[in-house]
DNA sequence: CAAAATTAAATGATCATTTAAAAAATGATT
DNA sequence: AATCATTTTTTAAATGATCATTTAATTTTG
Protein backbone atom coordinates (compact mmCIF):
# COMPACT_ATOMS: atom_id res chain seq x y z
CA UNK A 1 0.00 0.00 0.00
CA UNK A 2 1.87 2.97 -1.28
CA UNK A 3 0.77 5.78 0.92
CA UNK A 4 0.25 8.40 -1.74
CA UNK A 5 0.39 12.00 -0.77
CA UNK A 6 -2.45 14.26 -1.84
CA UNK A 7 0.04 16.32 -3.70
CA UNK A 8 0.98 13.41 -5.95
CA UNK A 9 -2.61 12.36 -6.47
CA UNK A 10 -3.62 15.85 -7.57
CA UNK A 11 -0.60 16.15 -9.78
CA UNK A 12 -1.61 13.09 -11.71
CA UNK A 13 -5.30 13.99 -11.77
CA UNK A 14 -4.63 17.41 -13.18
CA UNK A 15 -2.31 16.03 -15.83
CA UNK A 16 -4.96 13.61 -16.99
CA UNK A 17 -7.47 16.44 -16.89
CA UNK A 18 -5.18 18.63 -18.96
CA UNK A 19 -4.86 15.94 -21.61
CA UNK A 20 -8.57 15.39 -21.78
CA UNK A 21 -9.58 19.05 -21.77
CA UNK A 22 -6.90 20.01 -24.26
CA UNK A 23 -8.05 17.33 -26.62
CA UNK A 24 -11.60 18.61 -26.35
CA UNK A 25 -10.94 22.31 -26.70
CA UNK A 26 -7.51 22.79 -28.19
CA UNK A 27 -4.17 23.64 -26.66
CA UNK A 28 -4.63 27.39 -26.67
CA UNK A 29 -8.37 27.64 -26.35
CA UNK A 30 -8.60 25.47 -23.26
CA UNK A 31 -8.99 27.43 -20.02
CA UNK A 32 -7.88 26.72 -16.50
CA UNK A 33 -11.51 26.40 -15.44
CA UNK A 34 -12.22 23.79 -18.09
CA UNK A 35 -9.25 21.73 -17.04
CA UNK A 36 -10.19 21.99 -13.38
CA UNK A 37 -13.84 21.20 -14.10
CA UNK A 38 -12.69 17.94 -15.68
CA UNK A 39 -12.06 16.63 -12.15
CA UNK A 40 -14.57 18.80 -10.31
CA UNK A 41 -11.95 21.20 -9.03
CA UNK A 42 -11.42 24.88 -9.41
CA UNK A 43 -8.95 26.89 -11.48
CA UNK A 44 -7.19 28.31 -8.45
CA UNK A 45 -6.14 24.89 -7.27
CA UNK A 46 -4.17 24.35 -10.45
CA UNK A 47 -2.07 27.32 -9.52
CA UNK A 48 -1.77 26.03 -6.01
CA UNK A 49 -0.20 22.83 -7.32
CA UNK A 50 1.52 23.90 -10.52
CA UNK A 51 2.09 27.62 -10.18
CA UNK A 52 0.78 28.47 -13.63
CA UNK A 53 -0.98 27.18 -16.68
CA UNK A 54 2.24 27.01 -18.65
CA UNK A 55 3.83 24.94 -15.97
CA UNK A 56 0.92 22.51 -15.98
CA UNK A 57 1.24 22.06 -19.72
CA UNK A 58 4.95 21.63 -19.39
CA UNK A 59 4.54 18.96 -16.72
CA UNK A 60 1.92 17.23 -18.81
CA UNK A 61 4.32 16.99 -21.70
CA UNK A 62 7.04 15.68 -19.45
CA UNK A 63 4.62 13.08 -18.23
CA UNK A 64 4.06 11.93 -21.81
CA UNK A 65 7.78 11.81 -22.45
CA UNK A 66 8.29 9.70 -19.36
CA UNK A 67 5.68 7.18 -20.47
CA UNK A 68 7.21 7.08 -23.91
CA UNK A 69 10.67 6.50 -22.53
CA UNK A 70 9.55 3.72 -20.22
CA UNK A 71 7.55 2.03 -22.96
CA UNK A 72 10.47 2.17 -25.33
CA UNK A 73 12.66 0.56 -22.73
CA UNK A 74 10.19 -2.29 -22.31
CA UNK A 75 10.26 -3.04 -26.00
CA UNK A 76 14.01 -2.83 -26.16
CA UNK A 77 14.26 -5.34 -23.33
CA UNK A 78 12.53 -8.00 -25.38
CA UNK A 79 14.13 -7.16 -28.71
CA UNK A 80 16.07 -10.10 -30.11
CA UNK A 81 17.90 -8.61 -33.05
CA UNK A 82 18.76 -5.24 -34.57
CA UNK A 83 15.58 -5.16 -36.60
CA UNK A 84 13.52 -5.66 -33.45
CA UNK A 85 15.38 -2.82 -31.83
CA UNK A 86 14.53 -0.54 -34.71
CA UNK A 87 10.91 -1.64 -34.55
CA UNK A 88 10.92 -0.91 -30.82
CA UNK A 89 11.01 2.82 -31.54
CA UNK A 90 7.83 2.58 -33.55
CA UNK A 91 6.27 0.10 -31.16
CA UNK A 92 6.76 2.52 -28.30
CA UNK A 93 5.25 5.44 -30.18
CA UNK A 94 2.40 3.25 -31.37
CA UNK A 95 1.73 1.59 -28.04
CA UNK A 96 -1.97 1.63 -27.18
CA UNK A 97 -1.24 3.55 -24.00
CA UNK A 98 0.11 6.29 -26.17
CA UNK A 99 -1.46 6.11 -29.53
CA UNK A 100 -4.75 7.82 -28.65
CA UNK A 101 -6.21 10.97 -30.14
CA UNK A 102 -5.86 12.62 -26.73
CA UNK A 103 -2.17 12.02 -26.49
CA UNK A 104 -1.36 12.58 -30.12
CA UNK A 105 -3.29 15.81 -30.34
CA UNK A 106 -1.74 17.17 -27.18
CA UNK A 107 1.64 16.15 -28.50
CA UNK A 108 1.24 17.71 -31.92
CA UNK A 109 -0.21 20.93 -30.58
CA UNK A 110 2.49 21.16 -28.00
CA UNK A 111 5.24 20.71 -30.55
CA UNK A 112 3.76 23.24 -32.91
CA UNK A 113 3.67 25.74 -30.05
CA UNK A 114 7.20 24.87 -28.93
CA UNK A 115 9.10 27.31 -31.16
CA UNK A 116 7.39 30.19 -29.36
CA UNK A 117 8.41 29.38 -25.82
CA UNK A 118 11.95 28.93 -24.55
CA UNK A 119 10.63 26.57 -21.91
CA UNK A 120 8.88 24.29 -24.38
CA UNK A 121 11.55 24.55 -27.01
CA UNK A 122 14.07 23.08 -24.64
CA UNK A 123 11.88 20.07 -24.02
CA UNK A 124 11.36 19.71 -27.73
CA UNK A 125 15.04 19.80 -28.51
CA UNK A 126 15.84 17.23 -25.87
CA UNK A 127 13.24 14.87 -27.24
CA UNK A 128 14.26 15.39 -30.85
CA UNK A 129 17.85 14.56 -30.19
CA UNK A 130 16.90 11.59 -28.08
CA UNK A 131 14.81 10.09 -30.87
CA UNK A 132 17.43 10.98 -33.44
CA UNK A 133 20.19 9.20 -31.61
CA UNK A 134 18.03 6.14 -31.03
CA UNK A 135 17.32 5.91 -34.73
CA UNK A 136 20.98 6.36 -35.56
CA UNK A 137 22.05 3.70 -33.16
CA UNK A 138 19.53 1.14 -34.35
CA UNK A 139 20.14 1.81 -38.02
CA UNK A 140 23.89 1.48 -37.69
CA UNK A 141 24.04 -2.31 -37.93
CA UNK A 142 21.32 -2.40 -40.60
CA UNK A 143 22.04 0.27 -43.16
CA UNK A 144 25.39 1.19 -44.71
CA UNK A 145 26.70 4.55 -43.68
CA UNK A 146 26.15 6.51 -46.89
CA UNK A 147 22.39 5.93 -46.81
CA UNK A 148 21.89 5.87 -43.11
CA UNK A 149 21.07 9.51 -42.55
CA UNK A 150 18.64 9.61 -45.44
CA UNK A 151 16.86 6.55 -44.14
CA UNK A 152 16.78 7.96 -40.65
CA UNK A 153 15.18 11.19 -41.78
CA UNK A 154 12.64 9.29 -43.83
CA UNK A 155 11.67 7.15 -40.87
CA UNK A 156 11.52 10.09 -38.50
CA UNK A 157 9.42 12.24 -40.80
CA UNK A 158 7.11 9.32 -41.33
CA UNK A 159 6.75 8.86 -37.59
CA UNK A 160 5.91 12.53 -37.05
CA UNK A 161 3.45 12.47 -39.93
CA UNK A 162 1.58 9.50 -38.50
CA UNK A 163 1.12 11.33 -35.23
CA UNK A 164 -0.21 14.33 -37.04
CA UNK A 165 -2.81 12.22 -38.76
CA UNK A 166 -3.87 10.45 -35.57
CA UNK A 167 -4.27 13.81 -33.86
CA UNK A 168 -6.69 14.76 -36.58
CA UNK A 169 -8.58 11.50 -36.88
CA UNK A 170 -11.34 11.83 -34.33
CA UNK A 171 -11.73 8.09 -33.90
CA UNK A 172 -8.08 7.20 -33.57
CA UNK A 173 -6.19 4.56 -35.52
CA UNK A 174 -5.73 0.94 -34.64
CA UNK A 175 -2.26 0.60 -33.09
CA UNK A 176 -1.75 -2.83 -34.64
CA UNK A 177 -2.37 -1.40 -38.04
CA UNK A 178 0.08 1.43 -37.44
CA UNK A 179 2.72 -1.09 -36.46
CA UNK A 180 2.14 -3.19 -39.53
CA UNK A 181 2.51 -0.18 -41.70
CA UNK A 182 5.68 0.92 -39.95
CA UNK A 183 6.90 -2.63 -40.38
CA UNK A 184 6.28 -2.40 -44.10
CA UNK A 185 8.27 0.80 -44.30
CA UNK A 186 11.12 -0.73 -42.32
CA UNK A 187 11.23 -3.64 -44.74
CA UNK A 188 11.40 -1.20 -47.63
CA UNK A 189 14.21 0.73 -46.05
CA UNK A 190 16.21 -2.36 -45.26
CA UNK A 191 15.72 -3.89 -48.67
CA UNK A 192 17.04 -0.79 -50.39
CA UNK A 193 19.46 -1.72 -53.07
CA UNK A 194 22.76 -0.01 -52.82
CA UNK A 195 23.26 2.06 -55.91
CA UNK A 196 20.22 4.31 -55.95
CA UNK A 197 20.99 7.91 -56.87
CA UNK A 198 21.39 9.48 -53.49
CA UNK B 1 -0.95 47.39 -66.57
CA UNK B 2 -3.59 45.73 -64.49
CA UNK B 3 -5.33 48.51 -62.69
CA UNK B 4 -5.48 46.95 -59.24
CA UNK B 5 -8.10 48.02 -56.82
CA UNK B 6 -7.03 49.09 -53.36
CA UNK B 7 -9.16 46.34 -51.95
CA UNK B 8 -7.13 43.67 -53.74
CA UNK B 9 -3.82 45.27 -52.86
CA UNK B 10 -4.70 45.36 -49.18
CA UNK B 11 -6.02 41.83 -49.27
CA UNK B 12 -2.72 40.56 -50.50
CA UNK B 13 -0.66 42.78 -48.20
CA UNK B 14 -2.52 41.62 -45.13
CA UNK B 15 -2.19 37.98 -46.10
CA UNK B 16 1.57 38.34 -46.44
CA UNK B 17 1.58 40.20 -43.14
CA UNK B 18 -0.39 37.44 -41.49
CA UNK B 19 2.10 34.83 -42.66
CA UNK B 20 5.04 36.83 -41.47
CA UNK B 21 3.59 37.83 -38.12
CA UNK B 22 2.25 34.35 -37.43
CA UNK B 23 5.61 32.85 -38.10
CA UNK B 24 7.21 35.29 -35.69
CA UNK B 25 4.74 35.03 -32.85
CA UNK B 26 2.70 31.86 -33.29
CA UNK B 27 -0.74 31.21 -34.66
CA UNK B 28 -2.62 31.88 -31.45
CA UNK B 29 -0.33 34.36 -29.80
CA UNK B 30 -0.20 36.74 -32.74
CA UNK B 31 -2.45 39.78 -32.35
CA UNK B 32 -4.32 41.87 -34.88
CA UNK B 33 -2.08 44.80 -34.05
CA UNK B 34 1.06 42.82 -34.72
CA UNK B 35 -0.22 41.69 -38.08
CA UNK B 36 -1.27 45.21 -39.01
CA UNK B 37 2.01 46.70 -37.81
CA UNK B 38 3.79 44.41 -40.24
CA UNK B 39 2.62 46.70 -43.04
CA UNK B 40 2.30 49.90 -41.04
CA UNK B 41 -1.45 49.68 -40.75
CA UNK B 42 -3.81 49.45 -37.84
CA UNK B 43 -5.80 46.56 -36.40
CA UNK B 44 -9.15 48.12 -37.27
CA UNK B 45 -8.39 48.05 -40.96
CA UNK B 46 -8.06 44.28 -40.89
CA UNK B 47 -11.65 44.11 -39.77
CA UNK B 48 -12.60 46.61 -42.42
CA UNK B 49 -11.24 44.29 -45.11
CA UNK B 50 -11.69 40.85 -43.63
CA UNK B 51 -14.41 41.18 -41.04
CA UNK B 52 -12.54 39.29 -38.34
CA UNK B 53 -9.26 37.73 -37.35
CA UNK B 54 -10.55 34.23 -38.02
CA UNK B 55 -11.57 35.22 -41.49
CA UNK B 56 -8.13 36.65 -42.21
CA UNK B 57 -6.50 33.42 -41.12
CA UNK B 58 -8.93 31.47 -43.19
CA UNK B 59 -8.23 33.53 -46.29
CA UNK B 60 -4.52 33.22 -45.69
CA UNK B 61 -4.80 29.48 -45.67
CA UNK B 62 -6.85 29.54 -48.84
CA UNK B 63 -4.17 31.65 -50.40
CA UNK B 64 -1.58 28.98 -49.59
CA UNK B 65 -3.81 26.27 -50.98
CA UNK B 66 -4.23 28.21 -54.20
CA UNK B 67 -0.48 28.57 -54.64
CA UNK B 68 -0.01 24.90 -53.91
CA UNK B 69 -2.64 23.90 -56.44
CA UNK B 70 -1.21 26.10 -59.17
CA UNK B 71 2.31 24.89 -58.52
CA UNK B 72 1.24 21.29 -58.63
CA UNK B 73 -0.44 21.92 -61.96
CA UNK B 74 2.77 23.38 -63.36
CA UNK B 75 4.73 20.30 -62.43
CA UNK B 76 2.08 17.99 -63.80
CA UNK B 77 2.18 19.82 -67.10
CA UNK B 78 5.81 18.91 -67.65
CA UNK B 79 5.63 15.40 -66.26
CA UNK B 80 6.60 12.80 -68.84
CA UNK B 81 5.70 9.53 -67.17
CA UNK B 82 3.78 8.18 -64.19
CA UNK B 83 6.78 8.44 -61.93
CA UNK B 84 7.15 12.12 -62.79
CA UNK B 85 3.51 12.64 -61.98
CA UNK B 86 4.00 11.09 -58.57
CA UNK B 87 7.07 13.22 -57.99
CA UNK B 88 5.04 16.28 -58.98
CA UNK B 89 3.10 16.06 -55.73
CA UNK B 90 6.29 16.31 -53.72
CA UNK B 91 7.80 18.86 -56.05
CA UNK B 92 4.83 21.14 -55.52
CA UNK B 93 4.95 20.84 -51.76
CA UNK B 94 8.71 21.32 -51.79
CA UNK B 95 8.74 24.19 -54.26
CA UNK B 96 10.90 27.06 -53.01
CA UNK B 97 7.89 29.38 -53.14
CA UNK B 98 6.29 27.16 -50.59
CA UNK B 99 8.89 25.38 -48.65
CA UNK B 100 9.79 28.20 -46.28
CA UNK B 101 9.58 28.21 -42.50
CA UNK B 102 6.93 30.94 -42.75
CA UNK B 103 4.64 28.88 -44.90
CA UNK B 104 5.28 25.56 -43.26
CA UNK B 105 4.82 26.88 -39.77
CA UNK B 106 1.60 28.64 -40.67
CA UNK B 107 0.43 25.48 -42.36
CA UNK B 108 1.24 23.17 -39.50
CA UNK B 109 -0.21 25.45 -36.87
CA UNK B 110 -3.31 25.96 -38.90
CA UNK B 111 -3.87 22.25 -39.36
CA UNK B 112 -3.33 21.51 -35.73
CA UNK B 113 -5.95 24.13 -34.89
CA UNK B 114 -8.35 22.85 -37.54
CA UNK B 115 -10.16 20.24 -35.45
CA UNK B 116 -11.41 23.00 -33.18
CA UNK B 117 -13.14 25.15 -35.74
CA UNK B 118 -15.86 24.04 -38.13
CA UNK B 119 -14.69 26.65 -40.59
CA UNK B 120 -11.11 25.45 -40.64
CA UNK B 121 -11.99 21.81 -40.45
CA UNK B 122 -13.85 22.06 -43.71
CA UNK B 123 -10.82 23.50 -45.44
CA UNK B 124 -8.68 20.80 -43.94
CA UNK B 125 -10.95 18.01 -45.11
CA UNK B 126 -11.10 19.38 -48.61
CA UNK B 127 -7.34 19.53 -48.84
CA UNK B 128 -6.82 16.11 -47.32
CA UNK B 129 -9.09 14.42 -49.78
CA UNK B 130 -7.59 16.34 -52.67
CA UNK B 131 -4.08 15.18 -51.80
CA UNK B 132 -5.31 11.68 -51.12
CA UNK B 133 -6.94 11.31 -54.49
CA UNK B 134 -3.90 12.71 -56.25
CA UNK B 135 -1.70 10.14 -54.59
CA UNK B 136 -4.14 7.37 -55.42
CA UNK B 137 -4.34 8.38 -59.02
CA UNK B 138 -0.60 8.62 -59.50
CA UNK B 139 0.15 5.40 -57.66
CA UNK B 140 -2.39 3.41 -59.66
CA UNK B 141 -0.14 2.72 -62.66
CA UNK B 142 2.90 2.18 -60.46
CA UNK B 143 1.94 -0.01 -57.54
CA UNK B 144 -0.25 -3.12 -57.58
CA UNK B 145 -3.57 -2.69 -55.85
CA UNK B 146 -3.00 -4.72 -52.68
CA UNK B 147 -0.10 -2.51 -51.61
CA UNK B 148 -1.30 0.74 -53.02
CA UNK B 149 -3.09 2.09 -49.96
CA UNK B 150 -0.25 1.22 -47.64
CA UNK B 151 2.21 2.97 -49.90
CA UNK B 152 -0.05 5.97 -50.20
CA UNK B 153 -0.34 6.35 -46.47
CA UNK B 154 3.38 5.98 -46.04
CA UNK B 155 4.06 8.69 -48.61
CA UNK B 156 1.43 11.00 -47.18
CA UNK B 157 2.57 10.63 -43.60
CA UNK B 158 6.12 11.24 -44.73
CA UNK B 159 5.05 14.41 -46.53
CA UNK B 160 3.23 15.74 -43.46
CA UNK B 161 6.18 14.86 -41.26
CA UNK B 162 8.61 16.77 -43.42
CA UNK B 163 6.46 19.88 -43.14
CA UNK B 164 6.39 19.55 -39.41
CA UNK B 165 10.15 19.45 -39.28
CA UNK B 166 10.57 22.42 -41.58
CA UNK B 167 8.15 24.41 -39.44
CA UNK B 168 10.42 23.74 -36.51
CA UNK B 169 13.75 24.26 -38.20
CA UNK B 170 14.37 27.96 -37.84
CA UNK B 171 16.66 28.12 -40.85
CA UNK B 172 14.50 26.16 -43.26
CA UNK B 173 15.61 23.21 -45.36
CA UNK B 174 17.05 23.22 -48.84
CA UNK B 175 14.21 22.39 -51.24
CA UNK B 176 16.52 20.47 -53.53
CA UNK B 177 17.55 18.27 -50.68
CA UNK B 178 13.94 17.63 -49.72
CA UNK B 179 13.19 16.58 -53.27
CA UNK B 180 16.12 14.23 -53.41
CA UNK B 181 15.03 12.60 -50.23
CA UNK B 182 11.45 12.26 -51.44
CA UNK B 183 12.88 10.82 -54.65
CA UNK B 184 14.77 8.21 -52.62
CA UNK B 185 11.58 7.25 -50.80
CA UNK B 186 9.68 6.98 -54.08
CA UNK B 187 12.33 4.67 -55.44
CA UNK B 188 12.02 2.52 -52.35
CA UNK B 189 8.28 2.35 -52.64
CA UNK B 190 8.38 1.45 -56.31
CA UNK B 191 11.11 -1.13 -55.89
CA UNK B 192 9.09 -2.94 -53.23
CA UNK B 193 9.17 -6.64 -53.87
CA UNK B 194 5.76 -8.21 -54.00
CA UNK B 195 5.57 -10.80 -51.29
CA UNK B 196 6.29 -8.80 -48.14
CA UNK B 197 4.12 -9.68 -45.15
CA UNK B 198 0.75 -7.92 -45.40
C1' DC C 1 -5.50 23.31 17.12
C1' DA C 2 -2.40 23.81 13.19
C1' DA C 3 -1.26 22.80 8.64
C1' DA C 4 -2.83 21.76 4.14
C1' DA C 5 -6.14 22.10 0.62
C1' DT C 6 -9.76 24.51 -1.58
C1' DT C 7 -12.53 28.12 -3.12
C1' DA C 8 -15.06 32.53 -4.25
C1' DA C 9 -14.22 36.83 -5.43
C1' DA C 10 -11.14 40.53 -6.79
C1' DT C 11 -7.57 42.10 -9.86
C1' DG C 12 -5.47 43.35 -13.79
C1' DA C 13 -4.04 42.56 -18.28
C1' DT C 14 -4.87 41.55 -22.96
C1' DC C 15 -7.44 41.58 -27.04
C1' DA C 16 -10.86 41.44 -30.85
C1' DT C 17 -14.26 44.15 -32.29
C1' DT C 18 -17.19 48.38 -32.69
C1' DT C 19 -17.94 53.18 -33.25
C1' DA C 20 -17.57 57.62 -34.57
C1' DA C 21 -14.75 60.81 -36.53
C1' DA C 22 -10.96 62.22 -39.60
C1' DA C 23 -8.36 61.91 -43.82
C1' DA C 24 -7.81 60.65 -48.66
C1' DA C 25 -9.30 59.58 -52.93
C1' DT C 26 -12.85 60.20 -56.61
C1' DG C 27 -15.28 62.51 -59.85
C1' DA C 28 -18.76 65.49 -61.38
C1' DT C 29 -19.48 70.45 -62.38
C1' DT C 30 -17.84 74.58 -63.38
C1' DA D 1 -7.75 73.53 -63.20
C1' DA D 2 -10.38 74.50 -59.12
C1' DT D 3 -14.30 73.53 -56.06
C1' DC D 4 -16.98 70.77 -53.46
C1' DA D 5 -19.86 66.86 -52.46
C1' DT D 6 -19.56 61.86 -52.00
C1' DT D 7 -17.54 57.70 -51.23
C1' DT D 8 -13.77 54.98 -49.62
C1' DT D 9 -10.19 54.20 -46.51
C1' DT D 10 -8.01 54.78 -42.13
C1' DT D 11 -7.56 55.55 -37.43
C1' DA D 12 -7.93 56.62 -32.31
C1' DA D 13 -10.53 55.62 -28.73
C1' DA D 14 -14.29 53.14 -26.44
C1' DT D 15 -16.36 48.72 -25.42
C1' DG D 16 -16.85 44.48 -23.64
C1' DA D 17 -15.49 39.96 -23.02
C1' DT D 18 -12.32 36.58 -21.51
C1' DC D 19 -8.86 34.80 -18.67
C1' DA D 20 -4.78 33.73 -15.76
C1' DT D 21 -3.42 34.85 -11.51
C1' DT D 22 -3.70 36.68 -6.69
C1' DT D 23 -5.76 37.25 -2.29
C1' DA D 24 -8.07 36.44 1.64
C1' DA D 25 -11.13 33.64 3.75
C1' DT D 26 -13.10 28.95 4.50
C1' DT D 27 -13.05 24.06 4.81
C1' DT D 28 -10.83 19.80 5.47
C1' DT D 29 -7.42 16.82 7.41
C1' DG D 30 -4.36 14.94 10.65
Amino acid sequence: MTRKKIRDIRHEEFIVAALEATHKRGFHAVTMSEIAAEIGATAASINYYFGSKDQLMFETMRHLLRILGATHKQYLDVALDPKDRLRAIFDAHFDPRFFTPQHCSFWVQFWSAAPYSAHLERLHRINQSRVKSHFRAELAPLVPAPFRETMRRILQSYLDGVWLSVAQADRGIDPRHARQEAGALIELVLSAEVGGSN
